[in-house]
DNA sequence: CTTACGACCGTACCTTACTACGGAGTCAAG
DNA sequence: CTTGACTCCGTAGTAAGGTACGGTCGTAAG
């Protein structure tokens, strides 16, 4: 496998992106330079696609693309205690996220079960549901 | 409590934003028009709080401020069945968000555990968690 | 009364992340 | 050797989400 063999608009439509973006993520040093193998064609791999997959996700759960970046810089496995230390800061912000979104998803789980089911008026739980978590601080 | 007496500015500093996003939100409809108690001057209340506060939240994680609008909606109690099968459908979005965040948890956090622990290469697995879930489909 | 501090308003500007455009080079098929 | 799909490049334009600016008004202190 790997067959790094795409041209770029294989590559943009495997990664489920145009191939304007992935000149941009390129010019961003979001994807490396591929090897250009013969004439000045760009070719690239399965592993760019995954990479272009995950700045999309990142990016859906509210990491600019400058976070991004930071993330991959911490895969590429060099500058390792340095890494190190900016993964223990990303993932606070992860857990801190994830415990926004549970709240959220709890909340709104509870607001289709209960919604309508009761009576008179139902001020549901969305906002509250973070509200209980952030009023530890002033 | 809700002691709805905040001025502009007061409400801006207890949600952590600025006076000129709390005017944008007016405009985009994402708080509403508080009463303006004598004279023209907006006052607003601790649910006024929440309410930014929670937008903020979501905004972290991925969700446009139309999103948002639309997550506040469900939560005003009004057009109930409406409200509820938006709220299904947010919730498989959160749900879908749930798994990518918690995937890169783990990987992060066994990023962190391994990194630099290990002889030789890195090869961290942040990309692959993403992709282990994305390979499902071609 | 005037000076100042906020609230009010609209408009202009800025950053992020694309997206579109125009023009030139390349390569395989006909 | 032309045609056409596809590549390359740079630059310009767009949408979202603010942020800043300039000017008016009201009221409370000096």
């Amino acid at each position: 496998m790997a067959h790094s063999e795409l041209t770029i608009s294989a590559f943009a439509a495997a990664a489920g992106v145009t191939v304007e973006t992935i000149r941009f993520y390129q010019r961003r040093g979001l994807i490396s330079e591929p090897s250009r193998s013969y004439g000045k064609i760009r070719r690239y791999g399965a592993t760019d696609v995954a990479r272009v997959r995950f700045v999309k996700s990142a990016q859906g759960l509210g990491f600019s693309l400058d976070e991004v970046a930071g993330l991959l810089r911490l895969d590429d496995g060099t500058h390792c205690d340095e890494a190190r230390t900016a993964a223990e800061f990303k993932l606070e912000s992860i857990r801190s996220k994830l415990g926004d979104l549970q709240r959220i998803e709890r909340a709104l789980g509870k607001l289709v079960e209960e919604c309508c089911a009761v009576t008179g008026h139902v001020r549901c739980p969305l906002i509250d549901a973070l509200q209980d978590h952030n009023e530890g601080g002033t």
